[in-house]
DNA sequence: TTATACGTTTAAAATATATTATATAAATTA
DNA sequence: TAATTTATATAATATATTTTAAACGTATAA
């Protein structure tokens, strides 16, 4: 391998290991950020085994790892001719999968709190109005409160939830910044 | 206690333990994430041998718990008149401690990638320009390009963070969901 | 000053998560 | 069909994280 090209590795194996790194705050294992960083920066299809030898890890590790990239859709299996093995590809897009990861994140987050709420807050509502105990009621009452500010909160997270998949972010926050006079960098 | 006071304070656990788990998602242990739901329910300050009451924990965990819930702006610390022990109160505004975290979220992923981006950037400038070798060039100036496509990515998202930070989001999307002819209150 | 209360640090134990080697299942070829 | 290759599931192991008990330092009170 000629000096220029192991620099270039070297480099990519840096941005690779950034790159898995950032992924970890978005709940992905640094491992699995490595399998998606290596299919980042490949040329072509990998198979399992190419992964595998990239990353020094076992062919059942990455097979997991993987299955987990596709289910977030960070990584795409695709069909190569002539070939039997399952090649994979990674969604290139960081813009994207950061919107796919984000939205599901809301959503997932606004689900469970909805579902405790409709489960509490009918009894809240009881003991606010039948109450036979002055503090049961009282605190039932904050409770309510507390609750109706948690709606408030779960819907400006749908809406932007919503704005994020939709694309109208993007009239907000434009994908690419308008440059006018200002050039602050080179 | 009271049947009703007994009811109220169950719906509240089930409160609490959607809390604690839709923090996960956001890196928060499930147990840190109880601490702070007691808190979020409690009606005053309290120690930390009120939480450790509650949550059945060590005084240790609680205590480190509250320090990271502290760091994270979503816990503050209380002086109680009169009394020698600390006392600890929750932010109670979603939306904030949702915007708190998100924003330093954004900002941790932008500068590990920008790290990397300016140590390997010269290198693949440099091989792009002065290859030796005709493969590594190649390789360098698509590698080049990704980095431009991670870079407008970047900036996308400081440009998000920025927004969510001074507020200016909530000129697209407002706290609160208008409702045709509405005088609006406060 | 000494005694006591409080919060934090530390090191060890308990728990949870990630990884691997092996076994199994599914698909392909001969 | 059997033999071969590939991907996944399982169970054992290794690693990382969380939790705790005990020791420690500091502040307050007597």
């Amino acid at each position: 391998m000629s000096e220029d090209l192991n620099r270039v590795h070297e480099s990519e194996d840096v941005m690779i290991s950034a790159i898995a790194q950032s992924m970890t705050v978005y709940g992905v294992s640094a491992s699995v950020g490595r399998i998606y960083g290596v299919l980042y920066f490949a040329d072509e299809p990998l198979t399992l085994d190419d992964i595998k030898d990239q990353v020094a890890m076992s062919k059942a590790s990455v097979s997991n790892g993987i299955r987990e990239l596709i289910e977030t859709e960070m990584v795409t299996k695709v069909w190569k001719k002539g070939e039997r093995k399952d090649h994979f590809i990674a969604e290139k897009d960081f813009l994207r999968n950061f919107l796919t990861y984000f939205v599901k994140t809301l959503r997932t987050e606004r689900n469970l709190i909805y579902k405790a709420i409709e489960q509490t807050e009918p009894i809240f509502n009881e003991v606010a109005k039948d109450a036979n105990d002055d503090q049961a009621e009282q605190i039932a009452n904050r409770d309510l409160e507390l609750i109706d500010d948690a709606k408030n909160y779960l819907n400006w997270l749908m809406r932007l939830a919503n704005s994020l998949e939709s694309g109208d972010i993007f009239n907000h926050l434009p994908k690419h910044e308008e440059k006018e006079s200002t050039n602050d960098e080179s």
